[in-house]
DNA sequence: GAGCAAACTATGACCGTTCACAATCCTCGT
DNA sequence: ACGAGGATTGTGAACGGTCATAGTTTGCTC
C-alpha cells in the first residue's frame, strides 16, 4: 500500500479506474451493496487495498449529512465535574454507532448563545447535548437546525442542579440515624450557591421538622472542611448533638477530625455523614457513610435522550434512583 | 430570522441572491475580507441576519481540508485517569483554534489500528494524539496521512507510564525522612502490572541501597489498602520500621488505619506517604503527605506536541517536574 | 475626459462522496 | 433467435463552500 503524509489520498474515482469499474460501483462496494458480481468485487477490494484507500468521511457528510457525531458542551474554564459522566455518554453514544465530541464554550453568555448556534448549523453534528443552561432564545421551537438537548444536571457553573441536587438520601439517612436513638443534629452544609447544598439543607430541616427532632445548628461551610472542622471543636460540650450530616465527604471528614481532636470517638460520641462516595472515605479511619451518585448513568441517559429525540422516539423513562447511601463506621447508635 | 428544525439551512448563495452580490462576495465579507465596499457589507450582513445564514463547516473542511478539529484517542472500556488532563488537551487546543474531539476505540488491538487509520484519513481532523499506544507500522513515517502523536503517558490499558509513572519523587521522599531520623522503612505497593507501581518500588529499594537505609519488607498491595492495613497490624513490634512509603493515598491511608488500630500515632510512631493527592487526603485525620502530579499539563503538552508537529515545528521543551511533594500530618520526625 | 492603476466583484471549476435515474448485460422461456 | 425482466453497472448532477482567474468600477492624474 503505497501512502504518504501529505500525500492526496486516491479517491474513490481513483479505486474505480483501477478496478475497471465506475465510481459508483465501488461507493456500492463501500456500502456493502450485495448485488455486485464477485469478479467485481474482487478487483474492487484488490484496487482498495493496493491504493491504501480510505473514504473521507467529510465528503460523505456533505452529502449525506450524516456524520455520525454527538457534541457535548461544556463551558469552558470549569471542568466537568465527573469522569465517569463522560464516559457514560461516550459509552452510549458508542452503542448507537455515534461518537462524541468533547466542545467547551468559553465567553460571556451570548457569545457562548452565538457559538451553540453555529455549532448547530454547523453541520458537523447531528445531536448537542449541553451539560451547561441555554439561553431560553436557543431552544424554542425552531431555533436551531441540530436537535439540542440540555441535560438538567447542571447550572451555568457547573453546579449540580437536577437529579444531581436530589437531596432526598437526606432523609433517609436522617431518618435511619434517628432509628438508631439520635435526636440532637447539626448539618455542616456547602456553599449555597449551589442548588444541590441548598437541596440538602432543605431537606434536612424538612425531615427534621417531620420527624420532631432537633438541628442544634446549620453551618454554613461553603464547602471548606475547616469551618466543618471548627464547628465541631467550638460545640458546646452541653450542646446534645449526636449526629452530623455533612454536604460532602470534605466537610463530614472535617467534622470527624472536629470531633477526634476534642477527645470524642467517632460514631461512639458523633455519627457522621458525607455525600460523593470519595474513595478514600471508605478507608480512612473511621470509614466515611456516605451517598454514592451515578454519575455514569446521568452521562448514559443524556445521550439516550438526545438519541430519542433525533429518532423522535419518547426518552427512555428510568425510575431508578441514582443515588444510594452506604453505611460506614462514621455512623451508628446514638450514645446512652 | 426564520429557521426551523430539519428546514434546509440557506446556501451563501441565497445570502449572496438576497445581497445582490455574487456568492464568493459573500465569501469574502465571511473570512473578513477589507477589500468589499461599505455598502456591499452591510447588505450582506442585513441578508446574513435576515436568513439565519451560518456556515457550513462541512463543506468548507471537504475544499479546504481544514477542520480545526483534533482526536483524542482513549482506549473503550477504560476512564481517562484523569480530568485535568483532559482538560488540559482541550485547553491548549481551545488556545489555538481547535476543538477536541473524543475518540474511544475499542476491540482488539487489530481493529483499534484499523480505526485509526480510517480516523487519520477520513479528513475530519487535522490530528490525531493517543492517550494509547498503537502498534508500530501506524507510526512510521507515512503510515497515516495524518499526524499521529502518542502521549507517552499511558500504556494499552490506560496505566500511566512515561511522566505519570515517574517516580523520582519517591528518593525525595526517603531523603527527607531520613534526615528526620528515618532508618526502616515500609513500602505499601501497588500493583505491578503498573509501571507506576513497579518504578515506585524500585526508587524506593535504589533510595534505601543508596543511603544505606533498611527496607523491613515491601509488601505487595495491588492499590488494596486493606492489604496495607493488614500489614501494619501485623508487623512485629520490634521490627524497626518508622516509616511508610505508600504507592498511593489509598494504601498509605490503608497503613495509617493499622498503625491506629494497633495505637501507634501516626506521625509520632509512624510516618506514612502517600501519591495522588486525593482531596480527603488533606482532611482526613491525621492529613496525608503525598505526591500531586499535575495531569493538566501532561494534557496540554500533549496537545502543544502534536499542534507543533502540524506546524512543522519543534515541540517546546519543559523541563518542570510535573510531580510535587506535599508535606503535611503523617510525617514527621522518627521516634526517640 | 482619456488613461491607468487600484479597488472591488463575478464566474466557473473543484473538493470526494451519494443520489436518482438510465443503460447495459444476462438468463430464460418460447 | 428473440423479448422479458431481473441483475448489475454507468452517468451526471448534486451537497455548500473556496480557489484561481477574469472582469468591472472607481479614483486620480494630467
Amino acid at each position: 500500500m503505497t501512502s504518504d503524509v501529505g500525500t492526496r489520498r486516491p479517491t474513490i474515482r481513483e479505486v474505480a479506474r483501477l478496478a475497471g469499474v465506475s465510481h459508483e460501483t465501488v461507493a456500492r462496494y463501500l456500502r456493502a451493496d450485495t448485488r455486485i458480481k464477485e469478479a467485481s468485487r474482487e478487483r474492487i477490494g484488490a484496487a482498495i487495498a493496493e491504493l491504501g484507500y480510505r473514504p473521507n468521511l467529510v465528503a460523505r457528510a456533505m452529502r449525506n449529512r450524516r456524520t455520525g457525531r454527538l457534541a457535548l458542551l461544556l463551558p469552558a474554564g470549569v471542568a466537568i465535574s465527573s469522569l465517569e459522566m463522560l464516559a457514560g455518554a461516550t459509552d452510549a453514544a458508542g452503542a448507537a454507532g455515534y461518537v462524541v465530541e468533547v466542545v467547551t464554550l468559553g465567553g460571556p453568555a451570548g457569545v457562548r448563545s452565538e457559538r451553540v448556534l453555529e455549532l448547530a448549523d454547523s453541520g458537523l453534528f447531528e445531536g448537542i447535548v449541553s451539560l451547561t443552561p441555554l439561553p431560553a432564545g436557543l431552544l424554542g421551537a425552531g431555533a436551531t437546525r441540530t436537535p439540542v438537548l440540555v441535560a438538567p444536571h447542571y447550572d451555568e457553573h457547573m453546579r449540580g442542579i437536577g437529579a444531581l441536587a436530589d437531596a432526598s438520601c437526606v432523609a433517609d439517612l436522617v431518618e435511619q440515624l434517628a432509628e438508631q436513638g439520635h435526636t440532637t443534629f447539626l448539618h455542616v452544609s456547602g456553599d449555597y450557591a449551589h442548588t444541590s447544598a441548598r437541596n440538602r439543607r432543605q431537606v434536612y430541616l424538612d425531615t427534621i421538622a417531620r420527624l420532631g427532632l432537633r438541628s442544634y445548628a446549620v453551618v454554613d461551610c461553603d464547602w471548606d472542611w475547616r469551618r466543618a472542622w471548627r464547628a465541631v471543636l467550638d460545640l458546646p460540650a452541653d450542646c446534645g448533638v449526636t449526629a452530623v450530616v455533612g454536604a460532602n465527604d470534605k466537610v463530614a471528614a472535617g467534622a470527624v477530625r472536629g470531633a477526634l481532636e476534642r477527645g470524642w470517638r467517632v460514631p461512639q460520641d458523633l455519627s457522621v455523614t458525607g455525600w460523593d462516595d470519595n474513595p478514600l472515605g471508605a478507608v480512612m479511619p473511621p470509614s466515611i457513610t456516605t451517598v454514592a451518585v451515578d454519575h455514569g448513568r446521568l452521562g448514559r441517559a443524556a445521550v439516550s435522550d438526545l438519541l430519542a429525540l433525533l429518532r423522535e422516539e419518547a426518552p427512555a423513562a428510568d425510575e431508578r434512583p441514582i443515588t444510594r447511601i452506604i453505611w460506614r463506621e462514621s455512623t451508628g447508635p446514638a450514645p446512652r
